[in-house]
DNA sequence: TTGAAAGCGCTAACAG
DNA sequence: CTGTTAGCGCTTTCAA
């Protein structure tokens, strides 16, 4: 509570302090092992007199758990760091890293050489790894002494548990919403080939398009509101009779208005669009971009924790995709 | 190079295996103090055949470094740090910090008591400081002994050094371009009044007013597109002649131009509307948002630079704000 | 219930 | 140029 020492308080000063021995200082803040109420009194005094910290880094180091949990995004280039659902992967895992003193480092996995992950492996200061943008090659190649503080946002397997959306529901969901508004002339925008877990969404479009008898139409994207413009102009030009355009973003699917709009095409009257995710401005554009609302922030603050906490993870964990249905669709 | 043992490679180990000693091994790796070319050859074997990768707490520990940056964002409560600005600049400094092995964390501040700095201040792990939001409370708070690695995103002292957007500059810019286009009824929606390098904007908008002779018009924002969707029907219901509202925030700004439209207000037709900070979506919506781009990333990175690098500073390091003109105003 | 002692993985004098 | 020695701040047996 006192102003802070010029050098950081120590566990031996606390003890000193108390006029007890260090192990016994240790003891009770740690609140492990036996002490005396006395005793439990006069150090917490100490403790809080001399505004002691303890220092987890010391910690981390004589238990050996670590002081950094690392959130590896995998990508073609390091370029995937800046991505925003990055950031809040990130933000969301430092919350909750926050209060066990661990601090969180962001890496890029090059998508060429899976076995980067061996270098995160060897660092005796990390606690754990966060997957983001899960290959199966990424998921092969995690090393043995990584297991059980390993968890992936996207696909898992049977030693690495999976955090993610219902993606093939929430697909569903909003396929058979653009169908319920009589649409059936659907194209879809994809995310990127090599992303596993946004080809179910892929999956399920073709399985609801052969159902119920109406042409596939798969633009391959990668999640960017540039891409969304193109492909719109490609979508026009191939099917000149399109009514709806599904994308697998928000960001894309704004891309596709943009340029559906610039050339003439009205929204939702001629074509509707819907996205993915819900990102906070979704509500506010004109036309409100009807999408299906995914908890990001749960999501990585749940992997987050099940790293942290090294208990035993169900294998899969989903979190349901949840239609928000506004204007564009 | 070989698979992660299941205990990671320490210095010792790599020492043993070069046959010459812990000190020896340490220098090579560190890359300080002298070793013959032989021995660094083996060394360096060594260490790749086993794998080894340097533990970074315990370098801290001995170094008295720190292995965490903490990322302090004042403000009323703690969805705070639910902010996707806040988001991007811990993203950006994790990026900084994973080079140097050094992890991010994200703490509240309340703003009620800024000396809840002090923790941080007596905790050995911390390496530095990154202020956000900050307040002169906040400044008048910092420690002593946290001196020398703190930055502040936002205002500064004589001894934290700021970086932040020449706001001044910025908002003369914008509301000169709204004045350029005819506005002259011009209301603007500020960021919330506890927040000091809000203020600016608002001054240089009170003094081109005044400077004008055209009516000051202020009302007061939180940086939210709620409110932003209010602030557009007070400005409407105060001042019917409005032509243009200039908010702090493109989600304030998307707020107030759903709001207008919803009120039959044509955009940028009757009312032009200018946001700030160029948001990746800014560009995607119609109309198209005229704002100020800000680079958010580079500002963060530069500032956790200065925390982790140490050296002596510039008092206030300022980043360019340039106006992105688009449609709506 | 407590203290003495050892050691986590590393760096940094200090002698050789 | 290299090895020995002494810690950094903390937890944890092990005796007392």
């Amino acid at each position: 509570m006192t102003a802070a020492a010029h050098r950081p308080a120590t566990l031996e000063d606390v003890a000193r302090a108390a006029g007890v021995s260090r192990s016994t200082a240790s003891r009770v803040i740690a609140g492990t092992g036996f002490a005396s109420p006395a005793a439990r009194e006069r150090v917490a005094a100490a403790a809080d007199q001399l505004g002691y910290v303890p220092n987890p880094a010391a910690r981390a180091l004589v238990r050996g758990g670590g002081v950094r949990l690392v959130v590896a995004v995998a990508g073609p280039s390091a370029a995937v760091l800046d991505d925003p659902y990055v950031h809040r992967v990130v933000g969301s895992a430092a919350r909750v890293c926050a209060p066990a003193a661990i601090g969180v480092a962001l890496h890029w996995l090059p998508l060429s050489q899976p076995n980067s992950l061996d270098q995160l492996a060897g660092d005796g200061s990390v606690c754990g790894v966060v997957l983001v943008n899960t290959t199966e090659d990424l998921l092969d190649a995690v090393p043995r002494s990584l297991r059980g503080r390993v968890a992936s946002i996207g696909i898992g397997s049977a030693t690495i548990p999976s955090f993610d959306v219902d993606n093939g529901a929430g697909a569903e969901e909003v396929l058979r919403h653009l169908y319920a508004g009589g649409r059936r002339r659907i194209a879809m925008v994809t995310g990127p080939r090599w992303l596993p877990c946004s080809q179910r969404p892929v999956q399920e479009y073709r399985r609801l398009m052969r159902q119920a008898g109406l042409p596939e139409r798969v633009l391959p994207g990668d999640f960017t509101a540039a891409r969304g413009r193109t492909a719109a102009g490609e979508a026009l030009r191939r099917w000149p009779d399109l009514d709806a355009v599904y994308a697998i973003s928000d960001e894309t699917a704004f891309g596709v208005i943009a340029a559906l709009r610039e050339g003439g095409v009205r929204v939702p009257g001629d074509v509707a669009v819907a996205g993915f995710d819900d990102i906070p401005l979704a509500g506010m554009t004109t036309p409100a971009l009807t999408t299906a609302s995914h908890p990001v922030g749960r999501i990585a603050a749940a992997a987050a924790t099940a790293v942290l906490d090294r208990r035993p993870t169900a294998p899969v964990t989903l979190f349901p995709s949840a239609l928000v249905a506004r204007a564009s669709a």
